[in-house]
DNA sequence: TGGGTCATGTAAACTGTTACATGATTCA
DNA sequence: TGAATCATGTAACAGTTTACATGACCCA
């Protein structure tokens, strides 16, 4: 139940459109909380509904025009109580690591490709956060709040990526261990 | 679109009913690819109906009646089938990282507690981890393969809660460095 | 015999995915 | 003017979650 607080957190960061928003998941929010167009258009629905947020007025509303949403004052105080509710971590799901058990069971043929092809993917996705980090949070300097909340949301990112391209390489080293 | 998947694995390793099944997922395969009872009852009765599992005879089906299913051969080739398929790694989804991002927009009041409390919560999950390849993996000798790709996949899952200890501990020395 | 537990299930609401439909704008 | 693209949406379905219903079995 996280997507309204993501689409509230993206418009206050900047007012947009819900193509724009889609775009912006593809490359940002949508790192750790991804979405696609119909569930965003969804989403908008329900939150101008709730008086969350609202669209800019515009002479007249047609389909297919650009419509740009900003946050309500209800909505900022809604994301804000969020903040601060408890929710616990959900528990993992991992297909890959689902694959590894069974292939326990039915043997593992066809599984080192898929560890390797894991594998180069996590590698792109760190190599892409880092250059983002390059791009939006250079050197050392004395940083304002929001900004040090934002780098640490990249670093875990950054962190968890690294876990995968070390797990993964142990792992093919220790399938090779026995073969 | 893994579930049937997990439980072809489960029912391999042991035939079971319904119930049994569920209490698997608690504390097994579920901490990985998690399901409720009712979840596990939809897709057992999917499974019979396409023919991959099949409930041992009873003389006479009842409802509220143990009903214990086992693997057929058309099942274990689906999932040997399965094992090889190539899937991309789904992006991760994480309410805490948006939570923080959020905090970034509006005020980080009551995240510090949220932190701690996840911090706790891990290393819980963590001691679980560990008491489980001390049960299961003791020692070091030479292991058939399945045990080592079982317990590979326990790795993966000691190695990622070690992760969110680590950075949950440096996000929250982070997070006072600034208050 | 009646309450607790074991066990299997149904129903409804919500979330996420995939395919498609429609109008507006731009530019060759 | 017609093709490409921008932009907003609808519809149908699959997966997940939550609440509830029903029957069997055990044992005090």
């Amino acid at each position: 139940m996280s997507l309204p607080h993501a689409i509230l957190t993206a418009l206050l960061e900047k007012p947009s459109s819900g193509l724009e928003l889609t775009r912006r998941f593809d490359k940002s929010i949508g790192y750790f909380w991804s979405a696609t167009h119909q569930q965003i258009y969804r989403e908008l629905g329900r939150l101008e509904q709730a008086g969350h947020i609202r669209a800019l007025p515009a002479p007249v509303p047609v389909r297919g025009q650009r419509k740009e949403y900003e946050v309500l004052p209800a909505g900022r105080a809604e994301l804000s109580d969020w903040v601060a509710r408890p929710e616990d971590p959900k528990p993992m799901r991992s297909a890959l690591l689902l694959r590894m058990r069974a292939a326990a069971m039915v043997g593992a043929s066809g599984l080192r490709a898929e560890l390797e092809r894991h594998l180069a993917l996590h590698r792109e996705q760190l190599e892409e956060y880092l250059a983002i980090e390059d791009r939006d949070f250079p050197a050392e300097r004395r940083r304002a709040e929001p900004d040090r909340l934002r780098h640490l949301v990249l670093r875990g990112g950054i962190d968890l990526e690294r876990f995968w391209v070390e797990w993964l390489t142990g792992a093919l080293a220790e399938l090779d261990r026995g073969e």
